[in-house]
RNA sequence: GGGCGUGUGGCCUAGCCUGGAUAAGGCACCGGCCUUCUAAGUCGGUAACCGCGGGUUCGAAUCCCGCCACGUCCGCCA
């Protein structure tokens, strides 16, 4: 357990020893308080119309019981709250302690033995990721490392479209239209130089019945297991899908496994499901096509049929979904879905029909809201977009030009575009994960690019700093004495080190990834004014001087490790 | 028409689940700090009736109801 998860079982437990008497059955809930009135408060009001006393007589009497004892020093009654106070010395014993003990996984809680599959991004392989859909890796990826540091043992799944209409159409371009009516496309990248031929023949499907109806016929073969079309698909898409995990990897993205579609119609697994749902009561029949009323299951609007299966006998996306759902329930404790929040009603039908099935785990997903473009939505199909390549480029290159600006006296070019890769890929993933997923974005450039303020570079900076005065000194090891290091800046620092545990429990059970975010930049702030309140290399007092460094030492592994959780790298300079 | 989500200083964001002590940050703007460990830093200032209206409560940005605005969905598409 981490000092202050024990720190506060204590007062906890003290307090529900003297609430006791009062015949209270609620949960004792402490609560941080603000700035100067201590590091724990615990409100009386609920007390006093029990008690027929004010909450600040009750204060001052639950004060006056409890005992001090190795983390609290002081406990005082203010306008109806107990403040407790912790022991400092006792505080940054523990945790610098702890943090040099475990190094890179202090603030990893213990193994869970539990296995979780996290499905992200999750995208038709029919063009190059764009910014839109970039918030979906990046949320999946940043939730499969704070999952992995939570204890659990995480396996991130791409559920990979081989049998839709999108993957069809792309199919059907690639194999019909001559590549030299594809507009050329400056990035060379497989994804940027296909995604023509999906957008062509999206125009030639709408404008044309017959290449309609070929790219119809397309999906139906697949449906009806024709080896020769699925093959075809895949060699299609291959480069495609080539191109996105190459973009995915420059943002420091693996995915650990592709699931396709199909193996959920060649296993029988959809047919199964669909004998199984045609027994349920919610089943009724319309012209020979099946659906699940889900009226009784809350769901309202002009129709509350979910169609599982067509009159022509093949079946929908959502109707494999359900058979993908249920394979993932075969192979895990625990399932977490990353998805865009157009797909709100397809999931909770999936979610019903499972419950119908009764599966044993549902997801939990996790939606983001759509990053829109100042002039609207952005649209692959007509090619209004802004891609993820594009959008990593334009980063690295405004970083490089920032690095140049400060550094180009003092370093090599090589050293500088270094640099620049680090900051301009964690300015992407940080501007994406510092907001909740559910806020609606808009995309501006000068807001993604903006590097001052809370954006990564002060993180990265302050991590930098941190590098730069440990690699100034000669020693290795830091001994230090907890009781020297007094000044308000340094005990700030220790508590915003101590809180790390908590922050990657909240994030992980609660799959709110822009926590850890907030935490990272309380922390370089805080690191911030410590280094301007104490000089760490010049400090003449032995003592003082060697456990200061054992605080930058401990920050800096914080910060390198509360970055890694994001995804993003801490750089030894910059 | 209905469901779901969002609405916090000029702009952006945290806090909302689990109600509590002066609503916390960033950008922008104004004014300080580089003979001291990288100023991508730091200190101070101006700026918010927490979308609007009710309700519950000793207490509401937070919970409940109604309304408005924006996003999203309501396909035998994916």
């Amino acid at each position: 357990m981490y000092p202050l998860d024990q720190c506060k079982k204590e007062i906890t437990a003290e307090l529900q020893k003297v609430v006791a008497k009062y015949h209270n059955n609620e949960e004792i809930r402490v609560e941080i308080p603000p700035e100067g009135m201590g590091d724990f408060a615990f409100p009386c009001f609920s007390f006093a119309p029990l008690l027929k006393k004010s909450p600040m007589e009750i204060a001052k009497e639950i004060a006056a019981n409890i005992p001090k004892n190795k983390w609290i020093t002081t406990v005082e009654a203010k306008a109806g709250y107990v403040n407790f106070f912790i022991d400092t010395t006792c505080l940054t014993t523990a945790t610098l302690q702890s943090i040099l003990e475990k190094k890179d996984t202090y603030g990893y809680l213990p193994k869970k033995k539990k296995k979780v599959i996290i499905e992200h991004t999750s995208a038709n392989p029919n063009g190059p990721l764009h910014v839109g859909r970039a918030r979906n890796p990046i949320i999946g990826d940043t939730l499969v490392r704070i999952f992995k540091a939570a204890g659990y043992d995480v396996e991130s799944q791409f559920y990979l479209d081989d049998m839709g209409k999108q993957v069809a159409i792309l199919a059907w371009g690639v194999n019909n239209i001559d590549h030299r009516h594809i507009p050329a496309s400056e990035n060379k990248k497989a994804d940027h130089q296909n995604v023509g031929f999906y957008q062509i023949a999206n125009e030639r499907m709408e404008s044309d019945e017959t290449v309609a109806q070929q790219i119809g016929d397309i999906v139906k073969k697949l449906e009806h297991g024709d080896h020769k079309t699925i093959e075809m698909i895949h060699a299609s898409y291959a480069p495609v899908l080539d191109g996105i995990k190459q973009s995915l990897l420059r943002i420091n993205i693996h995915i650990d496994t592709y699931v396709q579609e199909s193996t959920f119609v060649y296993d029988k697994s959809v047919e199964r499901i669909i004998k199984e749902l045609k027994q349920t009561p919610h089943c009724h029949e319309q012209d020979d096509a099946f659906y699940l009323d889900m009226e009784p299951f809350g769901i309202q609007g002009r129709n509350t049929k979910f169609f599982f299966l067509r009159k022509d006998g093949t079946t929908l996306y959502a109707t494999r979904d359900i058979a993908y759902h249920q394979w993932k329930a075969h192979h895990a404790d625990m399932l977490v879905n990353v998805l865009g929040e157009d797909h709100k009603l397809e999931s909770k039908q999936v979610r019903v029909a499972l419950e119908l099935l009764q599966t044993k785990i549902l997801p939990q997903v996790v939606f983001y809201a759509f990053v829109s473009l100042p002039g609207g939505k952005m649209s692959t199909r007509r090619g209004r977009v802004v891609y993820l390549d594009e959008l990593i480029d334009e980063c690295i290159e405004r970083a490089y030009e920032e690095v140049k600006k400060r550094r180009a006296s003092e370093l090599t070019e090589s050293q500088m575009k270094k640099i620049a890769e680090l900051v301009g890929i964690g300015s992407l993933r940080y501007n994406i994960i510092k907001v909740q997923p559910e806020k609606d974005i808009m995309f501006k450039w000068e807001d993604a690019l903006n590097f001052e303020g809370n954006a990564v570079p002060f993180i990265q900076y302050a991590h930098a700093r941190a590098c730069s005065i440990l690699g100034k000194t000669k020693t290795k090891d830091h001994k230090f004495e907890a009781a020297v290091l007094t000044h308000a800046s340094e005990a700030a620092l220790i508590k915003q080190l101590a809180r790390f545990p908590l922050i990657i429990d909240d994030a992980c059970n609660n799959c709110k990834p822009h926590t850890v975010a907030n935490y990272l930049y309380e922390t370089a702030s805080a690191f911030n004014q410590f280094y301007r309140d104490c000089p760490v290399l010049s400090e003449e007092n032995k003592v003082l001087r060697s456990s200061r460094l054992t605080l930058v030492e401990a920050t800096k592994i914080v910060l390198h490790t509360a970055l890694d959780l994001l995804g993003i790298t801490a750089p030894e300079e910059m």
